[in-house]
DNA sequence: GCAAAAGTGTTACGCGTACACCCATGG
DNA sequence: CCATGGGTGTACGCGTAACACTTTTGC
């Protein structure tokens, strides 16, 4: 989220975006500004939805083609714009009151999500290069805000065949170790069904 | 599909479409160059993507956002124009040579109906008022190019219950006559899982 | 009577779901 | 030794998939 600064929306919290340049391509623009915004390369990019209600930005007619990322946290260097650009992130369930129609976007690209998450591997994503199969199934919940058994999700994400032991372990406070995890194929999309 | 009269592109077939105007939306647009083009009107219609490479138009910039409906047969009265605009209808296997990249649009909207069909009833917006089972399951055929078991596919099309007898019956042939079914809540988008 | 499509049930298998206890570590 | 999260197997039920014969009609 980046703070308005003027009229209209002023003071409140908007996606970050921009024009689309006359040499660059839809998917091109929205890779540059996420760069520029957040410091993420090479992350996964989907284009979400046109947004094109007539009245949308009360200054002029604007048409919007969202894109939505998923961004492991350690890709994200959102420090070096903190002091230019007033930039912050929210959780999807503590959004303040936001510019123009950018909520319905938000709530249009976590329903995506949501629904990705069960027919494809792609919210794998969001994972850092290694993982455990703790952090996977916490993302899961997170994202989708429904508790699974911890046996039936290991079984099936195990199943998947998507994902392999690197061999580490990652000790974090007082209890057992857990095996850290990579993903076989972390350019692949795999969707699989 | 339109003819195209001039270059670039000329004596290709191209999808219909239009330019967006200052005071409607996307969608309305989208509905208005439909009904042109095919006299269809409240019909399901979907954004279905936005089309953004730089060079997919060789005269300037164009972005498209591409919109896909689903007509039943009988409401289309495309004879309309076929004196005025060359307008002619290919099954999706047999398309001639488009122009700009709109084979691609075709593909995705193909790809997007055959995964709906899976997990939506909107498919039964491409049938007419009065239908017979096997009409249904033709169509889900032939959209998804999978011969289904019909006994399978009642059972889960039934189980639904999103269709109703009508009372009447079909009889068309040598054989015996099919009940007629029809959609109970038409307008509904009617998804499930 | 024959060709052509309509209509109709049962069984088997796989997958998802429910469920509880021991293990390894740090403090 | 105790608190904390890691790790593991089985049983049941439901839904999907496989499968073949009778019925009604027009000619």
């Amino acid at each position: 989220m980046a703070c308005r600064a003027k009229d209209p929306f002023k003071d409140l919290w908007a996606l970050p975006g921009g024009f689309v340049g006359i040499e660059e391509s839809l998917e091109e623009c929205a890779n540059r500004k996420l760069t520029e915004k957040t410091g993420a390369q090479n992350v996964y990019l989907e284009q979400l939805y046109s947004f094109g209600a007539i009245n949308r930005d009360p200054r002029e007619r604007v048409i919007s083609v969202a894109y939505f990322s998923l961004v492991p946290f350690e890709k994200l260097t959102f420090e070096k714009q903190a002091a230019t650009e007033k930039t912050q992130w929210y959780a999807i369930h503590q959004l303040p009151t936001l510019a123009f129609d950018h909520r319905q976007i938000i709530r249009a690209a976590h329903h995506r999500l949501v629904a990705k998450l069960e027919y494809s591997t792609v919210g794998l994503s969001l994972l850092p290069d290694a993982f455990t199969l703790s952090h996977v199934q916490d993302m899961y919940e997170i994202v989708s805000g429904k508790a699974r058994d911890k046996r039936n999700f290991r079984k099936w994400l195990l199943g998947l065949n998507v994902i392999e032991e690197t061999g580490g372990m990652q000790s974090d406070g007082a209890h057992r170790p857990a095996k850290l995890y990579r993903r076989k194929n972390p350019n692949e999309t795999s969707l699989f069904r």
